[in-house]
DNA sequence: ATGAAGGTTCTAGCCGCTATAGGGTCAAGC
DNA sequence: GCTTGACCCTATAGCGGCTAGAACCTTCAT
């Protein structure tokens, strides 16, 4: 017996909210699912763990571009692992190339907000440094 | 003499887009200038200044918002520099706090990259991860 | 039968631009 | 003076990934 739940049910047990898990059919992550009389749409274990894959593969920072692509390869078990892994790895030098970039940003504020000693802004270093 | 230029001359000396300096004008951050008879922007060397100073700024990743508060510091001579000393201090704090994050999703995809020997979908251990 | 809690769709907003459409202006060369 | 072509103008819509709000409808317990 599979158990059918509401959209804020759903939400609870995956800590998303309704609109977001509404969002994402808009989007075609998930599909549209069947509906009680009145509207409501009702959800089973299939679209929880759905839900639950979408949450984890955005956690890695993952677009919803690739997410979908992601969930097309995951649905086909003769598909090639390839892309898989060209997905993960795609996103990884990217995180990479990010992560330099943040460093050489801490660097420079770190070093901007040592030079801070004045009071006023006639005399900031700071303000003197973006205009010098 | 100060020499006035166009928008396109000013994009090109400074390395901006002609519509982003307008974006920045319509923001705010730039105040309207002078036009010719038949409407077009010249600007002078303060202006060119002023978006050094912007371009400089939003290159520690600062929010518009926040350039626009340096930019009014900036303009009061006699402003208490420690506003300029905060605003600098949460970006450092931000981009720490984002440095943290992408460090561990950095491990996170590095250790499901390693863990990809497979062809097909079917025993891809990024998608089981992922799936669970 | 009623009321609260939760669901529905639709539209607009966030940030920081960027792109497109449909026009007008400027300076140089003839 | 006229044409050409490069440049400029405004206005509007779109990007990603939601989020907020309005105005309404359904469900379920009492």
């Amino acid at each position: 017996m599979e158990s059918r739940i509401t959209i804020g049910q759903l939400a609870k047990a995956t800590d998303t909210k309704a609109v977001t898990i509404r969002y994402y059919e808009s989007a075609e992550l998930l599909s549209p699912v069947t509906r009680t009389e009145g509207g409501y749409r009702l959800y089973t274990d299939r679209e929880r763990d759905r839900l639950i894959f979408i949450k984890r593969a955005r956690h890695l920072g993952l677009s919803l571009e690739d997410v979908k692509s992601l969930l097309g390869l995951a649905d086909d078990e003769n598909a090639p692992c390839g892309q898989v892994d060209s997905i993960i790895h795609e996103q990884l030098e990217r995180v990479r190339s990010r992560l330099k970039d943040l460093q050489q940003l801490e660097r420079e504020l770190d070093r901007l907000k040592q030079c801070c000693q004045a009071d006023t802004v006639a005399d900031c270093k700071i303000i003197e440094s973006l205009s010098r």
